[in-house]
DNA sequence: TAATCGATTCGACCAATGGTCGAAAATAAA
DNA sequence: TTTATTTTCGACCATTGGTCGAATCGATTA
């Protein structure tokens, strides 16, 4: 009883937290506000988290558990093609990085201290859906529809673009560019991989 | 002389900062602690800069400058072959992401926090470069050297590829790791321009 | 030299922050 | 009921980034 008392408390403090985030950055997000918004006092709120940061942490884990839980579940049916699965990969990139994407500040809002949030999240991403990805186009290759001989640094390359043209907060550039971008890539995967052009612009959505 | 003076004043300041950054992380390094390591009053920093994030922006730009400066200028040697000035511009990846690499830290640092800078950093690097490279690739294609489509994607793609993977905080890996990914990107660079396999090797170093 | 004026320096000071602590309240065990 | 344990709380602390007005400096003018 006392790990799900705990759960849902710690919950309870995350929701808050998201909530509080929709409008402002962390770094102007005091503790005292958390615990505010979450209805507790401060102290408590470092009886279920050990600092700020860890709670950032966990929300950050939180956020992305589910949708990349789903993403790697399909993408881990070896029965769909390699690049149907490859499509879903590219998926949930595009929705994960939507998913911590706070709106236009009113105020001159840093944004590069969200950054840091970003960054937790496209490690997570990475780290996590390489395998998957290494998995699929190793597929892609016993199948014969994908030559290539790096297996593993392809998919990292694919996440490393992916995940960081579509965050926009690290090199950012208008929706058009970052599509260009994507488009080069995957004509760049086209090419790079002995497939005709053109074939796999489904990805692009 | 009052820009002159000010010029000064402020790389004392930046001085003391990189030699704290040695080994402290920078929310760990007071605004007082800087001034006292720059033998100035507190207050005066305020003076010659509007905030503490300000002074690590000025860093950042000071640190990228100089290299970043002969990297382009190398790389804009027309006469030169495309794929020579490619390498300069991987030389210049390599060199920059050594330059803010701090040593192993005792306490149980944070690397975190630093990320924020090396975002910075790779942020001003991409930007810098990509025109340069964009050229390059431009010129490559006109020589008939490189077949490709879209030569500001694939400049994009291989500068975040190389800063990510080069960085090494985003997605941290083992050295062999990492030179398997570029060793990859090269194949993939190759295929994808047309070009024989092992012809690019060279930008390996 | 004396007077004046802007540029520069400084550290006491402020409001706010992340985090601690011990005491109270709530809950469970006896 | 009594005891033990878990949970809650906000006053409190040290430290931080940043402000401010007074003091000092340096040049210019008369």
């Amino acid at each position: 009883m006392k790990d799900l008392q705990n759960q849902t408390k710690q919950n309870q403090i995350l929701d808050a937290l998201q909530t509080l985030l929709e409008d402002k950055t962390i770094q102007n997000i005091s503790v005292s506000e958390i615990a505010q918004a979450a209805g507790i006092g401060k102290g408590s709120i470092y009886y279920y988290f050990p600092s700020k940061d860890s709670i950032v942490d966990a929300l950050v884990e939180r956020s992305y558990e589910k949708p990349l839980e789903t993403a790697k579940k399909l993408a881990r049916q070896t029965s769909i093609s390699p690049f149907t699965r490859m499509a879903l990969i590219f998926q949930a990139c595009r929705n994960s990085s939507s998913a911590f994407r706070s709106q236009e500040d009113s105020a001159q809002s840093d944004a590069k201290d969200e950054a840091f949030i970003r960054q937790k999240y496209m490690k997570h991403l990475i780290s996590e859906m390489k395998p998957v990805l290494t998995d699929i186009i190793q597929q892609g290759i016993e199948e014969g529809q994908i030559h290539f001989d790096h297996p593993a640094a392809l998919a990292e390359i694919v996440l490393i673009v992916l995940t960081v043209k579509l965050d926009n907060s690290l090199v950012p550039s208008e929706p058009e560019e970052t599509e260009e971008t994507i488009r080069g890539l995957i004509s760049l995967l086209e090419k790079g991989t002995g497939n005709p052009v053109g074939s796999l612009n489904f990805l692009m959505i």
